[in-house]
DNA sequence: TTGTAGGCGTTATCAA
DNA sequence: TTGATAACGCCTACAA
């Protein structure tokens, strides 16, 4: 079979020529900018419209232009990323800002954070993005330093206290925590450990300090565990502290899937959930829904971050002042695997 | 705060003057072409390095290069990619590939087919992308018309069938069936329903008609129930079956959580799985290995699937012919949601 | 209101 | 092996 001949591309002079008018009064047209009478305007666009004509990105970049894209890199493994509902649905809150600007979403998945600070450098250095979005910010975050050095129009979704001066876009972290853990204590739980993230993640040490602060205000004993985030571990963790003499009766976890594995690791030492121990995830993903018992969790809109953040990057790119933006708390959603405290505890 | 003031770019122009030499032998030597001394080449790599000069992408798009760059556009509701794991795993496996050729990937995601059409176009108009890949190839899918009308560069991910004779990388479904009906008949099972996808997606027929093959084949009672694809649905379809004069001991579905609902149904009426009734998944994601008792599942490596992809993808812009390459078969995960048909029915 | 021409940063061609 | 110089396609002063 023969290749298809590509047929050479049809470009602004092409357009002008059939229209009888010149490139630069194209060009006005499909920019809406005055400066150009009306019926010129229009046989520019029916022209251009029955060539199949459409500007070529690279030549509008080259010539002025911003890219007409923005970054996201995302530094995980491959196997993390397939039971991280997280991504996806932040992208596609991302998309939907950038559809009606017409812009694209240049994606970069790499396996470590130095391949992160080298993609950004790569882009910026090749000008192919007119902005970057940050997130899961590590303690002493590279990417951070490399984009308030260079002057990258960023994004930093995580905590102001992290981003460096950068513009941000947060969640309060703090106060879901203080739900979660007061909501274990109206049930009357007196003994409750947190399963947290590797502290070299930003928020880590965010919760940490909200959740102790949270167990001393209510009164009650407090524990923190921490881990990979891996379902193993979650369930590693879940067998340790159960199994210690003072068993907590609740356990607050810093995602779903961890959530998941102790609520199996329970059944399978014959613990019942709730009526033996409690248990809230963080993340309410469908996963927290499908289980059963199904998981109390904490859950925030991540289609609604994803767009939140790509509109302040717009800003960003734009000309817009360094500020920070706070977007919707966490909300706990209460199910059944949250119960009174067992008597006798 | 002062925005940071944006430094002018340094050009190839700027490394020539620095190292005394002309912008040609700065493209050689950086393109590592012959036609130039060691000498000239090493001075200019030194200066290039000294003064942080990367090659515009922009410029040498316009100047004849490619865009670096393939396009991937998802139409799916970000509800529904939530609960995906497929993509961010194919995304990571089509990363690993392009990585090697310093390639970018342009994402695209979209809500309806209608405008994932209109982004290929778009895309291709503009030659922001040298290729794409299409996933979720449906029946009559506008976006294979397009491509081959248009000869963009493109690899169909789906059954050879429906790829309008495109390079196509495909899994072989009916082996994965087959496996699943055989695997059920042979613990004894006699009816057998397949609780399938929407008819749009072009894999259903081909698995529809694996199903009864195979299900003939063995010689059991079978029946299909298409679906959405959702969580209520599954529920929905595995009461209603569940429920009917001649019930299946044996369910398939055509996702995992569509199988995690059932499931969920299954214990809800009072039945064992898989003492009452075994349950088979497609998709063999964590979800199956997290719920109690473990899915039997297909599965297969969607990461890997993702690079082969990519890979021929490659091929095809470097004008390699239009071919049609398999991928792995599926491959049967036996868990604890099998066993013997229940006796006496 | 229209058209001409220069510039954006590379790559490729073609003399020297 | 080099170094001018002409595309590449668009935008935009500036001139008409």
């Amino acid at each position: 079979m023969m290749s298809a001949a590509r047929a050479r591309r049809v470009t602004i002079a092409d357009v002008a020529r059939e229209a009888q008018t010149s490139t630069a009064s194209v060009s006005y047209a499909l920019n809406g900018r005055p400066g150009i009478s009306e019926a010129t305007r229009v046989r520019v666009l029916e022209v251009a419209g029955r060539l199949g004509w459409s500007p070529a990105n690279a030549a509008r970049a080259l010539a002025g232009a911003g890219a007409d894209t923005i970054g996201l890199v995302i530094a995980k493994d491959p196997r993390d990323l397939s039971v991280e509902p997280f991504y996806m649905q932040f992208i596609a809150g991302v998309e939907t800002v950038l559809a009606d600007r017409s812009m694209g979403l240049l994606l970069e998945v790499v396996s470590d954070p130095d391949a992160e600070v080298e993609a950004i450098r790569r882009w910026h250095g090749s000008r192919r993005v007119d902005g970057v979005l940050l997130t899961d910010v590590m303690v002493d975050d590279q990417r951070i330093a490399v984009v308030s050095e260079t002057g990258i129009p960023a994004v930093v979704v995580g905590d102001p206290s992290v981003a460096a001066g950068m513009t941000t876009v947060w969640t309060d972290d703090a106060v879901g925590m203080r739900q979660a853990v007061e909501h274990l204590a109206a049930l009357g739980h007196r003994r409750v450990t947190r399963v947290a993230a590797p502290r070299r993640y930003a928020y880590t040490a965010i919760r940490d300090e909200a959740f102790e602060r949270s167990a001393r205000a209510v009164g009650i004993e407090h524990a923190i565990v921490h881990t990979d985030l891996s379902q193993d571990s979650g369930a590693t963790a879940a067998h340790a502290v159960l199994s210690s003499a003072r068993a907590p009766s609740g356990l607050i976890f810093d995602n779903d899937i961890m959530a998941v594995a102790a609520l199996t690791a329970a059944h399978g030492r014959g613990l019942s959930v709730p009526d033996d121990v409690s248990i809230v995830a963080w993340d309410d993903s469908l996963l927290c829904r499908l289980v059963a018992p199904a998981l109390t969790a904490l859950g925030h809109d991540v289609v609604a971050l994803g767009a939140h953040a790509a509109r302040r990057l717009l800003d960003v790119i734009d000309g817009a002042q360094q500020s920070v933006h706070q977007d919707a708390v966490p909300r706990l959603q209460v199910r059944a695997s949250t119960g009174r405290a067992p008597t006798g505890v």
